[in-house]
RNA sequence: CGGUGAUUGGCGCAGCCUGGUAGCGCACUAUCUUAGGGAGGUAGGGGCCGUGGGUUCAAAUCCCACAUCACCGACCA
């Protein structure tokens, strides 16, 4: 490709609302536009990435034994209706009715679709396994779209979808996923983790994340430095304390303390160490036949978070909702910030944490007053211990093996053990050898490709704009000419290296714009191309091209005779 | 969903307080000089100032409504 060919549309300056820098050197570099909030068209530029992406991931999941399908991104919400999940996936589903007034909705992801060709496909256990993928645009209305394509509502996504007969052929299916995964971000050239996760929304009753780890990560996950044990923090785990705890001292007592609303007011207030304040938090229990919810105390030390996930499992709730100061004030008789167990009419849940406290220290249920030297059992007789906190850097890893560390990540694929879920609410059975019908045991597996895109930038770059690994470059070599238009020999040596090395099949970029060098120099280096290839007067005179690897900086003169063979050299050692 | 802020040429911004000819830098077009790390000169082109209403002789500017976009927060006991 030629520059004077190509729409480059590098910018030097950055639109106002980037902030992080993948975002912004993405619209710099020419590779998306904003069309709408979390909407994005990719320039030439960008597509060429992207499209290295998607071959990545075809190649290796291809390579699994899956099969490629392309189901619609506009879907009957009536299937939606069949899963369950029409009423509860929330306002992320976009939803839509058509002229005739019949519902839709824009698919998010595909289980209720991909099930619905299954169950019509699929009717012998014979015909298993199988496993049907696609590379596809999705559509999630978030919340809060951000960071250009790392967060954005229309995204690219490979998802995959595996059938089974049982759990063990399930086992199988996950493994051979895992490892694809595996080879498709080592190929991206990522620094990543797999994790332990959440099933969220999806569902199902094992998952694993891959996470890029980089400071811009919106995730939080733990690792230890004993084992390979990792997880986000959602489902994070460390080993239970072990419960002891002084003797009870004196009864307890009230200590005003008017105007503390926080953990830390309170603890300067009462005089004692936030470790020794007891936090105590009100949220909604499930919801009762008349539509009213009981009120349920979560209690821990005054110093750590509620992990919700754990919570509404225990819960029972689709989400954790916490009580409004109006119901707590008439349950207990005191607003947020004087809340305590003790005397507490309902379910008081108790972190393991929290229960090794003795002679501590929590809201008296009383506006403006604390209580000093409460005890469980003694003063609280009837409570719940579980693990409901987020685990904190340092803490023991589950396994017994090392403490734990906390890095932030990005989310780029997440794979499930769906189990029967799906399948059993939209039978989707198929007949195994005795003649029965058996739903079948579904696995699902996404890779957010657009998101692999900006991670990629958002791990690798520098001062001067993104440096690709090489499997993801828009292209592999840069030819720029200084002063092309004046000199024929520069011309004729820049045009001939061009061509032979289009000829080996080298995606290469030939600036033979009528440009300073400078200002080509600096858009070779903003697209982030691994190998610059200068080719000009001042060194022709010696017989030398010169070249410079991008990623390192490190400039080398070739004789331009061998200069295609050496510049082939260096492409097969980046790779 | 809550809070804050923004909306003026393709991009980044000024002008608004104190109403009266719409401006700057980059980019773009032509041309000359320049030519190894985002060059300089000269001459140009491009904007119903987010939308709708109001006040006024007169609105980018003052008032009201709406829309869009962005950032922050959604752990508060």
């Amino acid at each position: 490709m030629r520059t004077s060919q190509y729409l480059l549309s590098t910018m030097k300056e950055t639109p106002a609302e980037a902030v992080l820098a993948s975002h912004r050197l993405m619209l710099r570099a020419g590779m998306i536009r904003q069309i709408s909030s979390g909407v994005y068209t990719w320039l030439p530029t960008g597509m060429r990435v992207l499209s290295k992406a998607m071959k990545i991931v075809r190649e290796e999941i291809d390579r699994s034994g899956a099969l490629e399908i392309l189901m619609p991104g506009v879907q009957p919400a009536e299937l939606w209706k069949e899963s369950g999940r029409y009423s509860k996936y929330g306002p992320e589903l976009c939803r839509f009715k058509d002229r005739k007034e019949n519902e839709y909705v824009l698919g998010p992801t595909h289980e209720e679709v991909v099930t619905a060709i299954a169950r019509a496909e699929i009717k012998s256990a014979r015909q298993l396994p199988l496993n049907l993928y696609q590379i596809q645009t999705k559509f999630r209305d978030e919340v809060r779209p951000r960071f250009g394509v790392m967060r954005s509502r229309e995204f690219i996504m490979f998802d995959g979808y595996s059938f089974d007969t049982d759990k063990a052929g399930l086992d199988v299916a996950y493994k051979k996923m895992y490892d694809a995964y595996v080879r498709i971000f080592d190929r991206m050239g990522f620094n990543y983790r797999a994790v332990d996760a959440d099933t969220g929304s999806i569902g199902g009753y094992l998952s694993n994340e891959f996470q890029v780890l980089a400071e811009s990560g919106e995730d939080l996950i733990a690792y230890s430095d004993g084992s390979d044990y990792a997880a986000n923090i959602e489902k994070a785990e460390c080993l239970a304390p072990e419960l002891k705890r002084e003797a009870p001292g004196a009864a307890y007592s009230e200590v005003a303390t008017l105007g503390c609303h926080t953990v830390d007011e309170a603890c300067a207030k009462v005089g004692v160490p936030v470790k020794k304040m007891l936090k105590s938090l009100v949220v909604h229990g499930p919801k009762k036949e008349d539509g009213e919810c009981e009120l349920v105390m979560i209690c821990l030390c005054g110093n750590q978070e509620l992990n919700e996930v754990k919570a509404l499992k225990i819960l029972g709730t689709d989400e954790v909702e916490f009580a409004t100061d109006e119901e707590i004030a008439k349950f207990t008789g005191a607003h947020p910030g004087s809340l305590g167990p003790v005397g507490f009419k309902g379910r008081i849940l108790v972190d393991r944490d929290a229960a090794c406290m003795s002679n501590f220290s929590c809201g008296a249920d009383k506006d403006g007053f604390h209580l000093i030297n409460v005890n469980w059992d003694r003063d609280v007789p009837k409570y719940e211990v579980f693990d409901l906190r987020n685990v904190e850097e340092g803490d023991p890893s589950p396994d017994g093996k090392g403490r734990l560390h906390l890095r932030r990540g990005i989310e780029v694929g997440h794979i499930f053990m769906l189990g029967t879920k799906y399948s059993e609410s939209m039978h989707a059975t198929v007949t195994d050898e005795n003649g029965k019908d058996v739903p079948m045991v579904m696995g699902c597996y996404g890779i957010g490709v657009t998101r692999c895109v900006a991670a990629a930038v958002e791990q690798c770059h520098d001062e001067h704009g993104i440096i690709w690994p090489q499997a993801l470059a828009p292209f592999t070599v840069a030819i720029v000419s200084i002063n092309g238009d004046k000199s024929e020999l520069v011309r004729a040596e820049a045009e001939k290296l061009y061509q032979a090395l289009e000829e080996k099949g080298v995606d290469v970029l030939y600036d033979d714009r009528k440009e300073r060098p400078g200002f080509k120099f600096a858009d070779m280096e903003l697209i982030g191309i691994p190998h610059i290839v200068t080719v000009g007067e001042k060194s022709l005179k010696d017989g030398k091209i010169e070249y410079k690897l991008r990623k390192t900086g490190v400039k080398e003169a070739f004789d331009k005779d061998s200069a295609l063979e050496e510049i082939l050299k260096r492409i097969a050692q980046n790779a």
